[in-house]
RNA sequence: CGGGGCGUAGCUCAGCCUGGUAGAGCGCACGGUUCGGGUCCGUGAGGCCGGAGGUUCAAAUCCUCUCGCCCCGACCA
């Protein structure tokens, strides 16, 4: 392609509403336009990535398989009350309604009409398994898109699901689908771990999610170099906690009363009291959409994590109490609750690591004052102990009980067992040796296209622009005449860029007349790995010159040679 | 949805406080110059100052309301 007959426009300066590096390249590189929030026109140059990456995608999953269609993206109501998600979905979902005001959404995802169409033709535990998938645009109506194309609520996304008889055999399935979610992010040659993940609205059982690391990750996960556990903060586990030291002893046999006017949060209880803030306990109240108010103990020193508690209370939204709410619940103004001797009919939920805590302190349930020396058992109890714990960086691995360590990564695939759950809901049914119904089994498996190719570039860049893995790269060679207006430079570039394309290399023919300034910072900007620069003073040794866009380190090469080294180059 | 900020030429922004004929740089067009890391000079096109209402002799500028966008917290590929 000639550059002067591509639309490719770059631009040097970052636009004001970009933030993050591949946001801003993408913008400068001319990959992507902004249309309105989060929501973007792929340019043809931008386009041949996602295209690229599209193409390894499908080249994966058939080979495990699985099975490309198409499905709508508008869908009608029907099928969301079926399942429950039009009441349970909330606003991310964008419904419309048709002339005739029939009721549509338009699709964040599609396990029900996958569903739909598989009960309607798949009857017998012999059609199973079945693996489908797509490559298609999704809309969620995010309350804040973001990071260009990272968090856009129009984005493209690869979804597949898969349909079993049995457990086993959605295991067998979820595992080929893991490995190819592994080939496919090796062949984009991106830096990822797999980590245990939270299974969100989704719903299911266990999931997977496909992380690239990067500092910009919107996502916090921990690892664990000895026993290769690996979590989402938002799943994480931890092993046990070192246990705190016994806190001090009151007057008398039981918890003791003591004074503390305005002394409201865990440092400043602990400081007032001479202990370690782990050696009390935390206790919060929240409320959820269900407008019904828990308690929640966790050691002081340490943060509860909300997701598992919505989870464990199967709730979508969780939000702390407010003032008056905090009243009504423990009688006491906020910053005094404690576990003792709360109402029976509000549920008090501990977390593990208060558990082995002894003479602790905690909120008296009274106006500035606190409670030193309880015990659990003698002194209270709660209704259930749960796992609540965040856990951060140096915590010990659940596995092997070696310190955790933390990074951030962009989720670019999450895999889940969803189990029978839409089956269950929509009757998607098999029957199986002996004739009887069964609900399938399924599994469902997300890969952001676009937020992939965002996650490279992530990845992949330096202060001057993008440095494409040579698998998503919109092109492989980047071929620049340094002054076309010289006949023989003009000539020889012509030649060379022929040559290429007769060898199907994907060649971008820089013939622009531009100063070779402007053209060694667009190339650098666009980041095509490989660069063949034809000059004048080069020429008149017969010399071109070659280099990679990872290191810039310049090679020359006779002219007659410069197809032979691209092939040996791209060959790498 | 809560908090903060911004809408002026295609892009980045100045002008607004203190109302009085709309500006710069980049980009674009044309002429010249230059020609291995965003040359230099000149000429030119391009804007109902996000929209509506109000105050005023006079509004980009002050007031009200709206719409859009961005950033920070609760959701997700």
């Amino acid at each position: 392609m000639r550059w002067t007959d591509y639309y490719l426009y770059t631009t040097r300066e970052v636009p004001k509403d970009a933030e993050v590096i591949s946001h801003q390249l993408m913008i400068r590189a001319g990959m992507v336009k902004k249309l309105a929030a989060g929501i973007y026109t792929y340019t043809p140059f931008g386009w041949r990535s996602l295209t690229k990456l599209s193409a390894i995608v499908r080249r994966e999953l058939d080979k495990v398989g699985a099975m490309e269609l198409n499905m709508p993206a508008i869908q009608p109501a029907e099928l969301w009350q079926e399942s429950g998600r039009w009441q349970k979905y909330g606003k991310e979902l964008l419904r419309l309604r048709d002339r005739h005001d029939r009721e549509f959404c338009f699709g964040p995802t599609h396990e029900e009409v996958i569903t739909d169409m598989v009960r309607r033709d798949v009857r017998s535990y012999k059609q199973l398994p079945i693996n489908l998938y797509q490559i298609q645009v999704k809309f969620r109506d995010e309350v804040r898109p973001r990071f260009g194309l990272m968090r856009g609520r129009e984005f493209l996304m690869k979804d597949a699901y898969s349909f079993h008889a049995s457990d086993e055999s959605l295991d067998t399935t979820y595992h080929l689908m893991h490995d190819a979610y592994c080939r496919i992010f090796e062949a984009c040659q991106l830096d990822y771990t797999v980590v245990d993940a939270d299974s969100g609205t989704i719903g299911g059982a266990s999931s997977n999610e496909f992380m690239v690391l990067a500092r910009t990750g919107e996502d916090a996960l921990v690892r664990c170099a000895e026993s290769g556990y690996a979590a989402n903060v938002e799943k994480a586990e931890a092993g046990e906690l070192p246990k705190p030291e016994p806190g001090p002893q009151g007057e008398g046999d039981g918890p003791q009363e003591v004074s503390t006017p305005g002394v409201t949060s865990v440092d400043e209880v602990a400081t007032f009291l001479g202990v370690e803030s782990r050696q009390v306990v935390k206790t919060l109240i929240y409320t959820s959409e269900r407008e019904e108010l828990v308690a929640v103990a966790i050691r002081g020193d340490r943060e509860i994590n909300e997701v598992k508690l919505a989870n464990y209370l199967d709730v979508m939204h969780l939000t702390l109490a407010n003032e008056e709410e905090v009243q009504r619940a423990t009688g006491a103004p906020v910053g005094f609750a404690g576990p003792v001797g709360l109402s029976s009919d509000l549920r008090l939920i501990a977390d593990h690591s208060v558990r082995d805590l002894v003479r602790f302190v905690c909120g008296a349930n009274r106006a500035d004052a606190h409670l030193i020396g309880v015990e659990w058992g003698r002194d209270t109890e709660p209704s259930e102990w749960v796992d609540l714990l965040l856990v951060g960086a140096g915590d010990p691995c659940p596995l092997s009980g070696a310190p955790l360590e933390q990074s951030r990564g962009i989720e670019v695939g999450h895999i889940f067992k969803l189990g029978d759950k839409y089956s269950e809901a929509m009757g998607c049914q098999f029957l199986d040796e002996k004739g009887r119904g069964n609900p399938m089994i399924m599994g469902c498996y997300g890969l952001g296209v676009g937020r992939t190719v965002a996650a490279a570039i992530e990845q992949g860049h330096d202060d001057d622009g993008i440095i494409w893995p040579r698998p998503l790269a919109p092109f492989e060679v980047l071929l620049m005449s340094l002054n076309p207006a010289k006949e023989e430079v003009r000539q020889m570039a012509d030649q060379i860029y022929g040559e290429l394309q007769e060898r199907d290399i994907e060649v971008l023919y820089d013939d622009r007349k531009e100063r070779p300034g402007v053209k060694f910072k667009d190339a650098d900007l666009i980041g095509i790995p490989v660069r063949v620069v034809i000059g004048q003073k080069g020429l008149a040794e017969g010399k071109a010159e070659i280099s990679l866009r990872r290191d810039r380190e310049k090679l020359s090469v006779a002219t007659g040679d410069v197809m032979t080294k691209v092939m040996e180059l791209l060959a790498e």
